[in-house]
RNA sequence: GGAGGAGUAGCGAAGAGGCUGUAACGCGCCGCACUCGAAAUGCGGUUGUCAUGGAAGUGGCACGUGGGUUCGAAUCCCACCUCCUCCGCCA
């Protein structure tokens, strides 16, 4: 959520901004219901201010015995006056806040121009993908062959976007979350949290999925309660509301969650293998900051999720997203893509980004700065990695011309000193 | 699920329709005094938000949340949320 006062002192800097986007937003009427209500409360506060005054001066009153019902009489008929035109308010402010709520975020101004995912420049790539000297095959069928995921009874138990993994891809995918959790924890300094895995809606609505993106949630039927498409969810919600010591900041957390996303409008699209399910694995790295740390902030957290695939020996690459790819609650976020053969081509595996103070202000998170004033934090976030995506693109980089997949180094102790899956 | 109890500032805690109750008192924190320095002590300060204003300031709102009663609500009424205790059920 933008500052209202922001947005009313700077309406054209918001516009181009948003049209930067590709998706402007109107402000007229934004800026037509801001004044209207700025008006109506100024005199309905001129009018609490006279009914104060006076009830405390009937109370005098009566305490003398004196005579008073004429203010009593006076003072009713305002308050009625007051209650009809808090309604008038009260509406206008619902609508300003829907409005508000649905305007994206501004992109930083380093976030460069374009339109969609093909316009992102690569800012940096790491290794060499593999010369095969066989013909590499995709992962799913290096999972069913090596009866380590089973796509098929997945359908048939859940539906559609659904797997079963087995022995030893069972414990592959326990291995990469811990491997990822055991590396931030460790070396990166983030405090890890186990959060639940659905929240209320006030939470969705704190890092910005609601209200505008409903569809893409699971909903739990008869509750408040969501599945929560992302660990960010609980973990930045984890400080909803609340005055941070500013001595605590940066605060760095790493969670472990299942994630479940409808894929609403993602019909036709990876429909096979691990790619786009309807739940999978992601550890994800969050962070709380003061606003002047928050793009180095960003930097740092894009290293630490790439230090990951370094480790893992996986191939990717970099690239940042121009302003009409941005996500809806992000000021700039980095991609990282890892080398997928099946696609012959690199595919997501992290999003890292920085909101600035936008779900800050949705979720009222702030600190105490040195002024001893309370003022936004900044909260960035990323995966560190999607955990699905990287079991893939483990089997598919690993794989050897039997058949069998190699194990990375750094997860054999995690498999038991497998050193191979076959 | 049933029966009780409780939610007030950073923390603890008082207040039970208007009477120095934006909120005592205690702790914490900040400043000043005393001191060579510190401790102890004393004095002062210490919520957020909205509107208005160049600023100083002025005013509105907020005592878990949302409604209601009243000229006036932290205080009375209703609903909901959270926490605690006991019972039942359960991994």
């Amino acid at each position: 959520m933008l500052d209202l006062k922001f947005v009313r002192g700077n309406p054209e800097l918001v516009r181009e901004a948003l049209a930067k986007r590709g998706s402007p937003v109107s402000l007229d009427d934004f800026l037509d219901l801001d004044e209207q209500r700025r008006d109506k409360l100024f005199i309905v506060e001129q009018m609490k201010s006279r009914r104060n005054i006076v009830s405390e001066e009937i109370g005098r009153l009566k305490k003398a015995g004196k005579e008073t019902k004429d203010m009593i009489l006076e003072m009713k008929e305002l308050s009625q006056q007051i209650k009809e035109r808090d309604e008038e308010i009260k509406v206008i402010e619902e609508k300003l806040q829907i409005i508000l709520l649905n305007i994206p975020n501004v992109p930083h101004e380093s976030v460069p121009a374009g339109s969609s995912e093909a316009d992102n420049p690569v800012v940096r790539t790491w290794g060499e993908p593999r010369n095969f000297d066989f013909s590499p095959r995709p992962h799913w069928e290096i999972g069913e062959a090596l009866d380590i995921i089973d796509f098929e009874r997945g359908g048939k138990v859940t539906g559609a976007r659904f797997s079963f993994y087995k022995g030893s891809g069972s414990r592959l995918e326990r291995s990469v979350i811990s491997y990822m959790l055991d590396l931030h924890t460790a070396e990166h300094n983030y405090v890890e949290i186990f959060p639940p895995f659905m929240v209320n809606r006030d939470s969705m609505v704190g890092t910005g999925q609601l209200p505008k993106f409903a569809e893409d949630m699971f909903k739990i039927e008869g509750t408040d309660y969501y599945l929560i498409p992302t660990a960010e969810v609980p973990v930045t919600n984890l400080y909803r509301n609340e005055i941070l010591d500013g001595e605590k900041l940066p605060i760095y957390h790493c969670a472990y969650s299942a994630c479940f996303r409808a894929e609403a409008g993602a019909a036709g699209r990876d429909t096979r293998g691990l790619i786009r399910q309807h739940q999978f694995n992601k550890v994800e790295l969050v962070k709380f900051c003061r606003p002047e740390h928050s793009y180095d902030e960003l930097e740092k957290l894009t290293a630490n999720a790439e230090r990951v695939l370094q480790l893992l020996g996986l191939p990717y690459r970099v690239v940042v997203l121009c302003a009409g790819d941005l996500g809806f609650s992000s000021a700039k976020t980095y991609d990282i893509e890892v080398w997928l053969p099946s696609y012959q081509d690199y595919k997501e595996i992290s999003s890292c980004s920085n909101f600035e103070d936008y779900q800050a202000r949705r979720a009222g998170i702030r600190f105490r700065n040195d002024k001893g004033k309370a003022e936004l934090a900044h909260t960035l976030n990323g995966s560190g990695l999607a955990v699905g995506r990287t079991v893939a693109a483990i089997l598919e980089n690993y794989q050897e011309s039997d058949g069998s997949v190699t194990v990375p180094e750094v997860l054999r102790p995690y498999m038991g000193g497998l050193s191979r899956i076959y």
